[in-house]
DNA sequence: TTACCACTTGGAGTTAACTCTAAGTCAAAC
DNA sequence: GTTTGACTTAGAGTTAACTCCAAGTGGTAA
């Protein structure tokens, strides 16, 4: 696949696939004979993957970090799993700060009927 | 109160309050005779909603517009539901957004028992 | 064979939201 | 009466995460 396929495929800019690959967050994609980016599909897996992160607010650095440690093999299962349950956790506080903001806001619309 | 006190009061570093003061997203707040910030009851009251809808991650912008049309007076009571009603549907779809990566974290750590 | 278009790279620029610095003022303590 | 410490201001610097730009290349179409 193209960039330009995996840009639309995603939703997410030409540019924004180039910094991903250039940062480390997605592993470094092959290119053609041209020298052109060519996606395979575990490529597309993910930044489907990191799309579904950042999307949730993830920080960047740790994902780059996940990845790293992906792409040094099954001895750093334990420390993913180790970093992905702390962002977790991270996202399960966030989720309760805005559930609290959802019920003030709820109450706020309500009083100004 | 003092910025010291609003700023351990609230968790908010004084460099923040001032910034808060600068961009109008607090109303300007009065200064004593000595010509530093003296922050009454409601003063404090915005500051505690401000920092709640920030946390929540609620863009600087639509607050200093809320804030903008509070200070013009009743006449604005509909745009101000209107805007908050608008925060609020982004809110609900960033936390839709969580929720999903959020089960799906789960299932990743679950599989790497 | 020249014009076009999608791509490449390295590097600079942008935006949101702070955060820091420098130079100065004021009241209280020594 | 000078030093200390908390404050003031204007403005510069930082960080995260993009986004844009310029100069160049490779394949296709007229």
């Amino acid at each position: 696949m193209t960039i330009a396929e995996v840009s639309k495929k995603f939703g997410l800019s030409q540019d924004t696939l180039r910094y991903y690959e250039r940062i480390g967050l997605v592993p470094s994609i092959s290119r053609s004979k041209s020298g052109n980016r060519d996606y395979s599909e575990e490529d597309c897996r993910w930044i489907e993957f990191i799309k579904c992160m950042r999307n949730a607010g993830l920080p960047i650095e740790a994902l780059i970090e996940y990845v790293t440690l992906f792409q040094k093999g099954d001895e750093t299962i334990a420390a993913r799993k180790e970093l992905l349950t702390e962002q977790r956790k991270l996202l399960v506080e966030k989720m309760d700060e805005m559930k609290k903001t959802l019920e003030r806001l709820d109450y706020k619309i309500e009083s100004y009927e």
